[in-house]
DNA sequence: ATTCAAAGTTAACGATTGTTAACACCCTTG
DNA sequence: CAAGGGTGTTAACAATCGTTAACTTTGAAT
């Protein structure tokens, strides 16, 4: 199964859905296209989508209709319309049909793509993972912490903001003047040193797993290797 | 304190803003209404919304530049653009600013109003029940209670609402002068240690979970992680 | 081998934060 | 109006954190 998010696009018009399908496509989302309502209320509940973007006025069965019949199963499902109507009335009627998000015709690609994601944002804020691995410990930043096995060191805000630059840059060399200025804001040279005393804090702390090890290389900076 | 839902609009135009304030408040929201971005960032630092609406081009501060400076702060308030531009370009660069939703000039009310809606609806589905869950505690803000299985704990005013402040912002580092300035009404040097004794407070209250805890960041406020 | 700068280490200091307690200020109640 | 509980602020002292300083060790260049 791939990881990619999964958008179920109902558009009856085959020149659009194939520009908006590999529009989509081009940014690394999955596109499933159906030709009407009833075809996409049929795929819906076959597979799992993240989002839902249907043009309201299709043959058979209409967007509308299948966002109402969407939300009698599921409340939380992000759907776009897209539409030629731009009436009011037709706005205020799908937002009442459970739609996130309205879309007039013609928008551009750039548009839409952008209005999906600001939808999936909010649905995946709280899902990311925290956690990371660093040899036989873990390191959780928000929590400021590292576990090894039973052992639970508690870091502080300076030790974890180091340490996470050192991850993000493991087995390469990580400037000196990069980090003071990331964590430091500048890099003159007191804060050179109050960095080399945080190098030692966090060696103290990462030496129950001898495979790792923070090694300086003189005049440029610090190697994290594990 | 009344139980309005909250609006913060940003419209350098008299007459337009009047024309939203009123047909808004005719729906019965709450309106505050700045003249420029830089009052409205203000304002939006000392009191709280539950949504923002905001020019774009307005004087003295723009109103994507006041959505950047408020998601620094606050991730999850929902924000509406309204613009006169309507090129694609302005449409991305707002949804990259941390905007929710962009209407382009001129809208109808009924639009407005609908997109308002629609943005709240997202955000209360997890406040509109009030109760809010932290860890393994359930925490009812307008009761000011905290609830762990059975213990029932009771909450002072000023306890809810940093609390309350404190889980906007989970995993994530709460400003000590947002605090200050939100809940005191300005950050001098005795307010700061006034809340330094209501997070002692909190987190004795808190310590029925172990997952719970409020974390120091220093020089700059604390972080609320569970 | 000598020299000098960079980095390692430890300790001390000052600023920030944690905690407790005393105090002041409401409300409500008698 | 006095008493008392609850609430928020101020003050005092303890603990923690980050920086600075001092001294030591390492490594590269001469």
């Amino acid at each position: 199964m791939s990881n990619k998010i999964k958008i179920l696009l109902a558009e009856d018009e085959p020149a659009l859905a194939l520009i908006i399908k590999e529009s989509l496509e081009t940014r690394n989302f999955e596109v499933t296209h159906c030709k009407n309502g009833q075809e996409a209320f049929d795929v819906f509940t076959k597979q799992t989508f993240d989002i839902l973007v249907l043009d309201v006025m299709m043959p058979i069965k209409d967007g509308i209709s299948v966002a109402k019949d969407v939300r009698k199963i599921d409340k939380k499902m992000p759907i776009i319309f897209l539409t030629a109507k731009s009436q009011t009335t037709d706005v205020i009627e799908g937002f009442n049909a459970g739609g996130n998000d309205y879309l007039k015709k013609p928008f551009s690609m750039e548009e839409l793509i952008v209005r999906v994601q600001s939808l999936l944002g909010r649905i995946h804020e709280d899902q990311r993972e925290e956690k990371i691995a660093v040899g036989n410990y873990v390191f959780n930043f928000t929590k400021q912490t590292l576990r090894f096995s039973e052992v639970l060191l508690t870091l502080t805000h300076r030790e974890a903001e180091l340490l996470l630059l050192l991850i993000e840059n493991k087995n390469e060399i990580l400037d000196r003047s990069i980090v003071l200025k990331k964590i430091w804001g500048n890099d003159d040279f007191f804060n050179g040193r109050s960095m080399d005393v945080f190098i030692t804090k966090l060696r103290k702390k990462l030496n129950l797993d001898p495979n790792i090890q923070i090694i300086n290389v003189r005049g440029q900076g610090y190697k994290l290797i594990y």
